[in-house]
DNA sequence: TAGTTAGTTCTCAATTACAAAAACCAAACG
DNA sequence: CGTTTGGTTTTTGTAATTGAGAACTAACTA
């Protein structure tokens, strides 16, 4: 390992982007690290010890990580370590999947709409909504098709 | 006012889906009531009795939200209350802001991938998600575009 | 001017989230 | 077997969020 100042710093803001997305802070800068180091693996006390977290706080957040297919280890005959890399085979789905959840709100948007008087400005605006939030993600759904098609899901 | 059954279960149901991505819950709450009023305004009074919250959590939560332009309201002449309303004119720009807002993992996968040997596994699946995210960031705002065109943007 | 009304700001208690530390467990080693 | 190693689970302390309630302010009203 040995990390330059540079990738350390980031490391953080890998860490501070997932934060805000929900991610706790632990398991942000975790998954910044693993990103830095993608394709290199890196062992508990690897992790541990360049982010200063405690052995607990660092087996917590990659259990968490691991549940949520974001982290894999691999193990070597003859040692009892642990290796933790990035999952970056299925990325572009899970990010599809992840980013888009919110979209659902186009359900509860119609649903509103249908307690609002017929032709009223409230219904009209509602049900635009909805529909625009659908159109956006069948288009990105087709955008991702296309893009797995020419370059392959990995 | 006077919600009944289904229209109060939205509302929690909207609420939720707010929570979850961030917004306290109390002011999620406040949004959904006014999404499933929309185009109806509604008292200060009627937001904080409905919802059984306390005139503090309503009016900071209201604040907080105007702050964020996602509500509004109207005086009228003779009448000392305020009327609250969702603002549902600028949603479809206001949304794609807020919602794409993580695509800007982009760049920092970018530098990531600059830390990886050229041609190795990690270079090559860090640049090729960078590059993923942004055809996605590109594809969402030419459908954009194109919604905004057709239907007008309010 | 005294009294209401409408809403804001402040203070505090309760909950929740987080991570350190300690206790624990299981596999391998001697 | 006893010990070390690698990691997990539990416990504990602290910090941050959140919303209730009280105190306050500003504007109107009688």
């Amino acid at each position: 390992m040995g990390f330059s100042e540079e990738q350390l710093e980031l490391v953080e803001r890998i860490g501070a982007i997932h934060d805000r997305s929900g991610v706790r802070p632990a398991a942000g800068r975790i998954l910044g690290l693993l990103i830095v180091s993608a394709g290199q693996e890196r062992s508990f006390d690897e992790i541990s010890a360049t982010l200063g977290l405690s052995k607990g706080a660092t087996s917590t957040a990659l259990s968490l990580l691991q549940s949520l297919d974001r982290v894999d280890y691999t193990t070597r005959t003859g040692d009892r370590k642990r290796y933790f890399k990035i999952r970056l085979e299925d990325w572009e789905n899970q990010f599809i999947a992840r980013g888009t959840k919110f979209l659902e709100l186009r359900h509860v948007l119609a649903e509103a709409a249908q307690w609002q008087d017929e032709g009223s400005w409230g219904h009209e605006r509602l049900t635009s909504m909805s529909e625009y939030l659908t159109f956006l993600k069948e288009t990105i759904e087709v955008a991702h098709q296309e893009w797995v098609k020419q370059r392959g899901s990995i």
